[in-house]
DNA sequence: GTTGAACACTTTAACGATACAGCGTCAACA
DNA sequence: TGTTGACGCTGTATCGTTAAAGTGTTCAAC
């Protein structure tokens, strides 16, 4: 039933002229053609549905137009985490606009050697997201590195020995300190608690150096608790913050070192009858749409996920086109954004 | 300072055999090789660091490796969509195990000719997400069939007339009359009000019809008033539901198209005073996280958006393999989950 | 002692597209 | 009148891989 799809050839001898003609016409090369056998030749590709293949134009011209997304986790649910959707929205958006396609990968750090992306030549460049500790991290990459394509790092910095690779991070240093000068501005927090996973994840150590950052520079800094649970999950957070409690009293803020954190915690807070705001200030971070679930809504620090995406894309493009980044390191302000968990006055 | 990357024939010349027999090793194929060369090659291809080109064996196989996802949606933040994003990640885990590569298209329903994916032949099958009035969804899907791939709809039915596709589905049906018979089954709800999107968005139709056919075996069936907002949006489903308090009094359960709904109705619901669970009854639908943020925790129908993604998978390399879908239309149980937000009598 | 089957390779010819060189034709200009 | 070069097209070679057919050796079976 579905006959062999129609090749340059066919179209060629349709049109009564030759393939490399025909090349031209599809791909738009000024000047080559006139204007009848122009006429010709796309009338021709439109009644044998003619359609470039990809494959094909790849192999002679070694561009590929596709930009690889890898996404090294343990866990396959992370190319479903909203912070990593977004950037990949962002991505998407702007590179289908150029022509461009992204293929994705998500992979296990154990199983760097099986994924499609990193087996095969795929792509012209690669955005990497990666997770772990430090060291796995650094694994990865320099095992992406080994393909000798470009490398656009994402939420991460560029390890030295890298080269041909440059960075885009969100500022979570500079909305840590929004953060902290809101909480702290008016004096009346004395006991402050933070809430950070274990693990020696990058973006929330420099979340705990901006809320000190600002602590340092205060009269009459209030006490800071930086209470680190297993995980960021809800069972992890609020046993952290329930451990907590009876040693040092309920804080008069809570810093959560994300909205899922923040969450969890106030939900205990209120749980153990304290009130959000008037007893207990709350913010979160990196939040997308979580604020407006919470109830009070949540202070939180948004993350420009999809302008990130948007500017890695753009970045890539400009590589392609110019052989080199216009930037190593990247940096995207964040916004700060109150909301009636922390604004005691406030309305909302 | 990058060499021009290893061939078979480099591999070839520096192992002492021909490219066809590296391509032998290289691809597995038993009982054609030696052991003996084997352990050659493997060695050259080490040395000189050998990976294959993709595009050159798609271009003789005519098999891509790689199966596409395209959504249809006038927002590039689609891709975002927590639902979306799990289905995606669903896809990418299974199809990433069986050495297959996930190509994303986002596209605007006017910019389908524009769409990388479509434009070239990118792809051995394409899963297809859409959006829109019933009447672009089946532009949109006549458009992608015509590219002659297989197709595999996710959360949509399979239109008349396209012969090589199938689609996964998930029971919305079945959980609307899950919720339906939660909250009525003490008979001591007597007005019901559910939000829904104004759009005949299908998923919402089937959820309507659920709820009322729950009502229609109930002796002494409460009033239910349905409220269609503008979109799914925070304001547009406050106003709806604002609109409606004065003329008919607060319900004793209402009931959210989808979790972003309730949570809204909800908040408007104790702005205005009245208690969840205790004067109303509120429930979502369509969860994946949103539950646990909300105050009480909320009542809703998972999604088994991951395992969408992973039948939809599963289903394709069956495809690929066999000539033919194992199945035309497939749908997917949810899981109703009761919290705090119905349930008066309960503890969580 | 011939046949032939099994093995372990090699050879050839594409897959569909494009880079590049070439080649008539004709107008412009010295 | 002769040269130059722009224009518009054609011819050929090739990108890296693999299906299919071919080659030559070995060895068991009749």
């Amino acid at each position: 039933m579905t006959a062999r799809p129609a090749t340059l050839r066919d179209v060629a001898a349709l049109a009564g002229t030759t393939p490399m003609t025909v090349s031209n016409v599809v791909n738009g090369r000024a000047g080559q053609v006139g204007a009848e056998v122009t006429r010709r030749v796309m009338a021709a590709c439109e009644t044998l549905g003619y359609r470039p293949h990809a494959a094909a134009r790849r192999l002679r011209t070694n561009r590929r137009q596709a930009i690889g997304m890898v996404i090294v986790d343990p866990s396959p649910h992370y190319v479903s985490d909203p912070l990593t959707a977004a950037v990949l929205a962002g991505i998407t958006a702007r590179l289908g606009r150029e022509g461009y396609s992204t293929v994705i990968d998500g992979v296990a750090p154990g199983d760097l050697e099986a994924a499609p992306l990193l087996s095969r030549i795929e792509s012209d460049g690669i955005f990497l997201m990666t997770s772990g500790t430090p060291a796995e991290r650094a694994a990865a990459v320099a095992r992406v590195a080994d393909l000798g394509q470009p490398i656009l790092l994402l939420q991460e910095e560029v390890p030295d020995g890298v080269p041909d690779a440059a960075s885009i991070v969100q500022d979570d240093r500079g909305g840590a300190e929004a953060v902290a000068r809101h909480l702290f501005a008016d004096g009346r927090v004395r006991h402050a608690a933070m809430l950070v996973p274990a693990l020696e994840w990058p973006a929330m150590v420099r979340r705990e150096a901006g809320v000190r950052a600002v602590l340092a520079q205060l009269d009459r800094p209030p006490t800071l608790h930086v209470l680190r649970t297993g995980d960021e999950g809800f069972a992890a957070t609020q046993g952290a913050l329930a451990a907590h409690l009876p040693r040092h009293g309920p804080p008069d803020a809570l810093i959560g070192g994300n909205d899922q954190m923040a969450i969890a915690g106030m939900a205990l807070l209120r749980e153990r009858g304290l009130r959000v705001p008037d007893d207990v200030r709350v913010t979160g971070f990196n939040g997308l749409e979580f604020w407006r679930y919470a109830s009070p809504p949540l202070t939180t620090v948004f993350s420009p996920a999809y302008a990130i995406g948007e500017t890695a894309a753009e970045a890539m493009l400009e590589r392609l086109a110019t052989g080199a980044f216009p930037f190593r390191r990247h940096v995207l302000p964040v916004r700060f954004s109150v909301h009636g968990s922390s604004d005691p006055g406030g309305l909302v």
